[in-house]
DNA sequence: CTAGCCTCCTTCCTATAGGATCTGCGATCT
DNA sequence: AGATCGCAGATCCTATAGGAAGGAGGCTAG
């Protein structure tokens, strides 16, 4: 589904869409691909505020194109929820997901990765190596983020987004080992709205301790061949995820509480 | 998600795209959903054959619209699957799923709908009464269905698209009490598929008291309180939707195999 | 002097026409 | 026979006109 585009952005790294024209026009991508993608990273860096509205002109002479293509690439957009369309107003940016709504995005999620896990394990196939395989980068990753944190400095963006994708990596990995497309497609969904959570909550990983330590014990119970203790392994770590994104978001609402 | 769509186009009745705009111009919607809508149809209805590729501009000549529409409206469309899209070449109807996809469709939506059923009874909320309202018009609606079936004429296509919606609705009604909005909207994702599918195979609703049985036995169990129970009468039913649908597309792919 | 309403203006969305580019196929030349 | 060139078809993007919705400002009545 959206594989490509996502998979495209992050092989080939964006590809400057506002850069000048002039020479090396040679292989054009699908202009409405790159505005999507754009328009994706945008959306996850919290570059758009939530609430605000898209200007589909705005958006077209700030990234050098004409209308059509962002009209294109925002009715793609639109099937994620990450932007709403009124009737006859325009896009917006989708609000901020609240306490109730993460609750039922870990909800949907753990019922889907569990199920997910199961079958990956029954299916005795490539899922421990796969497995190993994205563990190994999660560690690399957080191992890269620590390392780039000075005293009182906080990584810098491009680190972060690497941690947060090797993280999610591990989690699609399963999916995707289970076998069923559609599973993986509905995760994937799901993972846009997660990404958005987490970089708005956190704004700064606290967890990847925790995070890694049930990623291993993850493992560990797929290495062991042991159905049942993955799936509680996994249960336990989806349980952790959303306490502690709970009290992240709890604490963001009682800073803008605060401010107001 | 797309609910607004789906909802517009069966409450309101598909509205006549075609109709000449000459007078009764007010109230004017969006042209974009109008050509969502009736593409929709067109796809669920096999009236665009598998495979066949979408010309933008014959789309938009033949609903008499530009292409500006058609082209959102199929952008639209691609997040769903049942279009594809390759580099510059243009959209294509995807092509049928096979009995591996089945097994897949079925298997997620298993997982879906097994653990939304489990949520929805332990909220003890309005399952109940909206599932009795549901399967009361499943009965309704095959009755009518049946009613239509004179000696060797078929309903007309708008009878069993009620009685598949009927049908449909029950299910969604499930979801629908879970209180969790992603758990629906996959659901509604892969109810697109899930039409096609009954749409192609079976070209006639043959398992419809099956269907209602089973269907009754879940409502027994939701009434009388017993999660399990419930739980254990929806995977019997959704193993008996997938085995008579594979059924039919290997009597489907039997008839197609003689043709060659 | 203030509140309500009307008018104008800016912005945005829709729809059309047209130019530029890419693909596929057939004819021609080596 | 194989390869190259040219033409038709389709697609993608741009540019622009027309029309609707929302907001700001001024005018009038109380």
């Amino acid at each position: 589904m959206s594989d490509r585009a996502w998979v495209a952005a992050r092989v080939q790294g964006v590809a400057h869409v506002n850069a000048p024209r002039t020479t090396e026009v040679l292989r054009r991508q699908l202009l409405r691909d790159e505005v999507y993608d754009a328009l994706l990273d945008m959306l996850l860096d919290q570059r758009l505020a939530p609430g605000g509205s898209l200007s589909i002109d705005g958006l077209a002479r700030e990234l050098g194109v004409s209308p059509t293509p962002v009209r294109e690439a925002l009715a793609f957009l639109e099937h994620t929820g990450l932007v709403v369309r009124t009737a006859l107003k325009g896009y917006a940016v989708a609000p901020h997901p609240g306490a109730e709504q993460l609750g039922h995005l870990m909800e949907a999620r753990s019922v889907l990765e569990i199920e997910a896990l199961r079958r990956a394990v029954a299916r005795e196939g490539l899922l421990a190596g796969r497995l190993r395989e994205a563990h190994a980068g999660h560690e690399a990753a957080a191992a890269a983020m620590v390392d780039a944190w000075g005293p009182a400095s906080p990584p810098p963006a491009v680190v972060m987004r690497h941690y947060f994708e090797a993280d999610w990596a591990f989690h699609l990995s399963i999916v995707e080992a289970s076998g069923n497309p559609y599973l993986r497609d509905m995760l994937q969904g799901l993972g846009t709205h997660l990404h958005r959570l987490v970089q708005s909550a956190g704004r700064g990983v606290t967890d990847w301790q925790a995070a890694l330590a049930e990623h291993g014990r993850i493992l560990r119970a797929v290495e062991g061949g042991d159905p049942d203790q993955a799936v509680a392994a996994m249960a336990e770590h989806l349980a952790g995820v959303r306490e502690r994104a709970v009290d992240d978001t709890l604490a963001l609402a009682g800073r803008v509480a605060d401010r107001t």
